[in-house]
DNA sequence: CTCTCCCT
C-alpha cells in the first residue's frame, strides 16, 4: 500500500503531541486520519495510557475498530477495542478504544479523572453533533481542572479554524493533504413538481440511478434524506435493474447484521446499489463504490420551543456535506457523482451545517451538566447553548422531578441519570422503580424501549397495542427492554399493566396530558397547545388522554398519533406532585361579574374547580387587576392630567431624573399594579367603577411626592412666552418636547427656550397669526438670522396689518396688530 | 405519504 498523505505530517503530529495538550488535525477525506493515524500512535508508543477515539456513529465505530484490529493482525478486543451502546469489546490489553459519543460522556461522568486515559481523539468533529460538543466541553473541563497531562485531539475534514482557534488558542494545528481519485460531476436540477415529497420523486431517482448503472461500471451509493425515500426508491429500482445488481438499503434502524451486509463486498461478477441516509456520509468505506448519486437533502431534528416538540425537517445539505458525499466516489479509483440539483444550487448552499446544539432540545444536555455540577457559562463552547432553550429544558426537568429550582439534581434525578436514556424516559423508569409494582416496571421497560425506537408504519392510535407489538418483536427494542429490566430488577412480561400505563406515560410526558375541549376529538395539552385526534378516532370522547406521539403541523392543532386514555384521578393518586392548587380570580367581561374559584391544575389544564362563595375585597381587587393586565394600561380611565404626568415622568427619566424612579414603562406598571394601583381601589368592586380611580394621585404616590414636584418644575406643563401667555408643551416619550406658538409672541426671544434646567431645548412650531404652521425649529437664533427673511416677506404680503420687524430677536413680543401697537 | 443520528 502506497504512503498515505497523513504519513507526511506524522512527525509534526508526534512533536505536537509531546509539546502541547491540544491538537487540531485538519485533513480531507482519504488522508488516513481515522485509520493510519491511530495505528501510528500505537506503534510509536507516544502516550503512556489508553487512547479513546470518538466516532459519531455506531456503524462507523464498529467498522473502524475492526479495520484497525485487522491491520495489526489481531482480532477486535485485543489492542484495539470497541465500546458502543449494546456492545463492549475490550480487554486488559486494550490500548485504543473506539467509542461513540454518548459512551464518552458516560465515561467522563463516571470517572471524571479518566484514570488510565492519556489521549482523546474526536473524529469527524466538523459534524458538530450535540453529543460531541457536550463531551468536548466536559473533557476540556477535566483537562483544565483535574488532568493537566490529558491530551485532546480534534480531527476534522472541514472546520472553521478561526472559531476553533479562538476557543483553543494554544492548540497545535496540523494540516494534511487528502487523497482522492478524480471524480467527475453531473448536475441535474429537479423541478418542483417532481421534487422531494411529490409522488414521482422516487421514480425519478430510480430512473437516474439505473441509467447511471448502465452507462458506468462499479457500484453506486445513493444519498437520500430518510427511510421512507429509501424504501420507495428500492421498490422502484427492483423493476429497473438486472438481477446481478443488488439493492441494499442502509440506515440506522437496521440491525448491525443488515448494516454489515450493505457495506460488505459483492460476490464476484455482481454490483450493488446502496441506498443510504447520511449514516454513510463519513467514516465508512463501502466496497466497490465508484458512483455517487446525491439528492442534496437530509433530515434534521429541529426543536420547536413553543410546543416543546422536536420535529424532523427535510432540508438542503451544506456544501461541506455535498463535498463529503461526492468524495465517496473517489475512494478506490476514479469515480463519478450525479448531483440531483443545479451547480448554482451547490454554490448557494450554506458552507457548513448548523451546529446541533443551537437547534436541539437541550433536556439531556441540562441533565448531563447538572450531573457534572457545572453551569454552561463555566465551560468552553464553540457555540453556547441558547439561553431560552436552556431555561425551557431546565423547567421541563423540574417538572419531571429530576432537577431542583437551584439547578442541582434531585435524588430521583441522580437515579434517572444512571438509566442512560433520555430524561423523560429516565424519569419514568425511576418512578417505576419506586412504585414497587412488578407489572408496572415491566410495562415501563417496554414503554421506554418503544419510545426510543417506535414501530415504523404501524398505524395504531392505542399506546397499549404498540407496547404489545413491541414486546413480540426481536431485535433492538427487546434488547433495550431487557437492559432496562435489569436496571429495575424486574422480569419482562408481555402483559401490559393497563392501570399503570397511562400513569407511566404521564410521568414521561407531563406536558402532554390532554383534556377534551368538547366531544369532537379536540383537546388541550397541559403545555397549553391544541391537539386533535383523527376523525372517527376510537378514543374520541375520552375526557383525558396522555399523548405519547404527536406531530405539530404548521398551522392549527397538532395531530395525535398515539395516546392512552387517562383517568385523571388515578394520576392524582399516583403522582400528586404534578398538580398544583391555584386560586383563580378574574373579572368576566361577558357576565359582568367577578369569577373566583379554587382550581386544581396540571400545567395549563384545570382539572377541578370549586367556586369561592363571597370573595373579600382583596380578591376582588386581584380580579380587577388581572383584567387590567389582560386589557392593557389603556383600559384605565386616563385624563389629561394623569396622562401628562405619566408622559412627563417617562421623559424625565430619559432626560434628567435618571434611574431613581420605579419602572414606569407599560410593562413595568402592569407588573406592579398591586403596588401602585391597588391602594386606590379600596371601594371598587366592579369594572364600571374603575373610572373613579384618581390615576394622577396613584402615579404621584408611586413615583414619590418629591420626584413629582421635581417633574413639575423641570418639565412644566406650560411654557410662558414673552407676552406673558402660557402655552402647553407637547411631550412625547422618545421625542423632543414641542411648543406651538404664534411667531409674533416670541419676538424678543434671542434663542430657543429650554426646560429641565437648560438640558432640553424646546422644538418651536411657529405659527402664523391665523395659527397656520410656518416653521419648525430647534434653533431660534439661527432662524431669526436666516430663514426668517423669507417668512417675513411672505407674511408682510399676507398680514400687512401685523408687525414683521427686521430684528425680531430684539423686538417686543406681541399678539396684537399694528393698530394696537401704535396706540 | 409520520421518523436523521446517538446514549455504561
Amino acid at each position: 500500500m502506497s504512503q498515505l498523505p497523513i504519513e507526511t505530517v506524522l512527525d509534526d503530529l508526534f512533536q505536537g503531541i509531546t509539546k502541547r495538550d491540544r491538537l487540531i488535525v485538519k485533513a480531507p477525506p482519504g488522508a488516513g486520519k481515522s485509520t493510519r493515524l491511530p495505528l501510528a500512535l500505537l506503534e510509536r508508543d507516544l502516550v503512556a495510557g489508553k487512547i479513546l477515539m470518538l466516532e459519531p456513529r455506531r456503524l462507523a465505530a464498529r467498522n473502524i475498530a475492526n479495520y484497525l484490529a485487522s491491520q495489526r493482525g489481531e482480532s477486535l478486543g485485543e489492542t484495539v477495542g470497541l465500546r458502543v451502546r449494546g456492545e463492549s469489546r475490550t480487554s486488559k490489553q486494550t490500548r485504543l478504544e473506539v467509542v461513540t459519543e454518548g459512551v464518552l460522556t458516560r465515561m467522563v461522568q463516571d470517572d471524571p479523572e479518566l484514570d488510565g486515559v492519556s489521549l482523546i481523539i474526536f473524529d469527524e468533529f466538523h459534524e458538530r453533533s450535540i453529543q460531541a460538543d457536550v463531551s468536548l466541553a466536559l473533557v476540556l473541563d477535566v483537562q483544565q481542572g483535574l488532568r493537566d497531562d490529558l491530551k485532546v485531539m480534534l480531527m476534522s475534514a472541514t472546520l472553521d479554524d478561526d472559531a476553533l482557534l479562538s476557543l483553543l488558542p494554544d492548540a497545535a494545528v496540523i494540516t494534511s493533504e487528502g487523497r482522492c481519485h478524480p471524480v467527475t460531476y453531473d448536475y441535474m436540477p429537479v423541478s418542483r413538481q417532481r421534487g422531494i415529497g411529490s409522488p414521482s420523486y422516487e421514480s425519478l431517482v430510480a430512473a437516474e440511478v439505473s441509467k447511471l448503472m448502465l452507462a458506468q461500471s462499479g457500484s453506486a451509493l445513493v444519498f437520500l434524506p430518510g427511510v421512507a425515500e429509501i424504501k420507495r426508491t428500492a421498490d422502484e429500482l427492483k423493476t429497473r435493474v438486472s438481477e446481478d445488481v443488488l439493492i441494499c438499503p442502509l440506515y440506522g434502524q437496521l440491525s448491525p447484521k443488515e448494516q454489515q451486509q450493505a457495506i460488505a463486498p459483492c460476490e464476484s461478477g455482481k454490483r450493488k446499489i446502496v441506498l443510504a441516509t447520511n449514516i454513510a456520509e463519513t467514516s465508512l468505506t463501502i466496497e466497490g463504490i465508484r458512483l455517487v448519486v446525491d439528492s442534496g437533502l437530509e433530515r434534521v431534528a429541529r426543536f420547536n420551543r413553543k410546543t416543546g416538540i422536536t420535529r424532523l425537517e427535510t432540508v438542503q445539505i451544506a456544501r461541506s456535506s455535498a463535498i463529503q458525499r461526492a468524495g465517496r466516489a473517489g475512494r478506490i479509483e476514479a469515480g463519478h457523482c450525479l448531483r440531483l440539483y443545479g451547480e448554482d444550487n451547490f454554490q448557494r448552499m450554506r458552507a457548513v451545517p448548523e451546529p446541533e446544539i443551537v437547534t436541539s432540545d437541550l433536556t439531556s444536555t441540562v441533565l448531563e451538566l447538572a450531573q457534572w455540577g457545572a453551569t454552561p457559562d463555566e465551560l468552553l463552547w464553540l457555540d453556547s447553548p441558547p439561553e431560552l432553550h436552556w431555561t425551557q429544558a431546565s423547567a421541563l426537568l423540574v417538572q419531571l422531578g429530576l432537577l431542583q429550582e437551584n439547578q442541582t439534581l434531585t435524588a430521583m434525578g441522580r437515579a434517572a441519570h444512571a438509566f442512560g436514556t433520555e430524561p423523560r424516559l429516565a424519569a419514568m423508569l425511576a418512578f417505576a422503580k419506586k412504585c414497587d409494582d412488578k407489572a408496572a416496571q415491566s410495562t415501563a421497560c417496554w414503554l421506554a424501549a418503544w419510545s426510543e425506537e417506535p414501530l415504523r408504519g404501524f398505524r395504531e392510535p392505542d399506546l397499549a397495542k404498540h407496547l404489545v407489538a413491541v414486546s413480540r418483536q426481536k431485535g433492538n427494542q427487546a434488547r433495550r427492554a431487557r437492559y432496562f429490566a435489569e436496571k429495575l430488577g424486574c422480569s419482562l412480561s408481555s402483559d401490559m399493566a393497563f392501570y399503570w400505563l397511562p400513569v407511566l406515560a404521564s410521568v414521561a410526558w407531563p406536558d402532554r396530558v390532554a383534556k377534551a375541549r368538547g366531544n369532537d376529538g379536540r383537546y388541550q395539552l397541559s403545555n397549553g397547545h391544541g391537539a386533535e385526534l383523527e376523525p372517527d378516532h376510537p378514543m374520541t370522547g375520552a375526557d383525558y388522554l396522555v399523548v405519547a406521539d404527536l406531530m405539530t403541523v404548521k398551522q392549527g392543532n397538532s395531530k395525535i398519533f398515539v395516546a392512552a386514555e387517562l383517568d385523571i384521578s388515578e394520576l392524582e393518586n399516583e403522582r400528586s406532585e404534578l398538580f398544583t392548587d391555584f386560586e383563580w380570580v378574574d373579572w368576566d367581561d361577558n357576565k359582568g361579574r367577578i369569577i373566583a374559584e379554587r382550581q386544581r391544575r396540571l400545567g395549563r389544564l384545570v382539572v377541578d374547580k370549586t367556586a369561592i362563595a363571597s370573595p373579600d375585597q382583596s380578591r376582588i381587587t386581584d380580579a380587577l387587576l388581572s383584567a387590567v393586565r389582560r386589557k392593557g394600561l389603556s383600559s384605565l380611565s386616563w385624563n389629561t392630567k394623569s396622562e401628562s404626568l405619566l408622559t412627563r415622568a417617562r421623559c424625565a427619566m430619559n432626560w434628567c431624573i435618571g434611574p431613581d424612579l420605579p419602572d414606569i414603562s407599560d410593562d413595568g406598571l402592569l407588573a406592579q399594579l398591586e403596588t401602585w394601583l391597588a391602594p386606590f381601589m379600596v371601594s371598587v368592586t366592579r369594572w364600571s367603577q374603575m373610572n373613579k380611580i384618581d390615576l394622577n394621585a396613584a402615579l404621584e404616590a408611586y413615583i414619590g411626592w418629591e420626584a413629582a414636584k421635581d417633574i413639575d418644575r423641570l418639565l412644566p406643563e406650560t411654557y410662558k412666552v414673552p407676552t406673558g401667555s402660557g402655552y402647553r408643551i407637547r411631550y412625547q416619550v422618545g421625542q423632543k418636547p414641542v411648543l406651538a406658538v404664534r411667531m409674533q409672541e416670541v419676538f424678543g426671544e434671542a434663542t430657543s427656550p429650554t426646560i429641565a434646567d437648560g438640558k432640553v431645548t424646546l422644538v418651536l412650531e411657529l405659527l402664523s397669526p391665523a395659527q397656520r404652521p410656518l416653521q419648525i425649529t430647534q434653533d431660534l437664533a439661527g432662524f431669526w438670522q436666516g430663514a426668517y427673511r423669507e417668512v417675513q416677506k411672505e407674511m408682510k404680503g399676507r398680514y400687512p396689518k401685523h408687525v414683521w420687524p427686521d430684528d425680531p430677536a430684539n423686538h417686543v413680543a406681541t399678539n396684537k396688530t399694528k393698530r394696537h401697537f401704535k396706540q
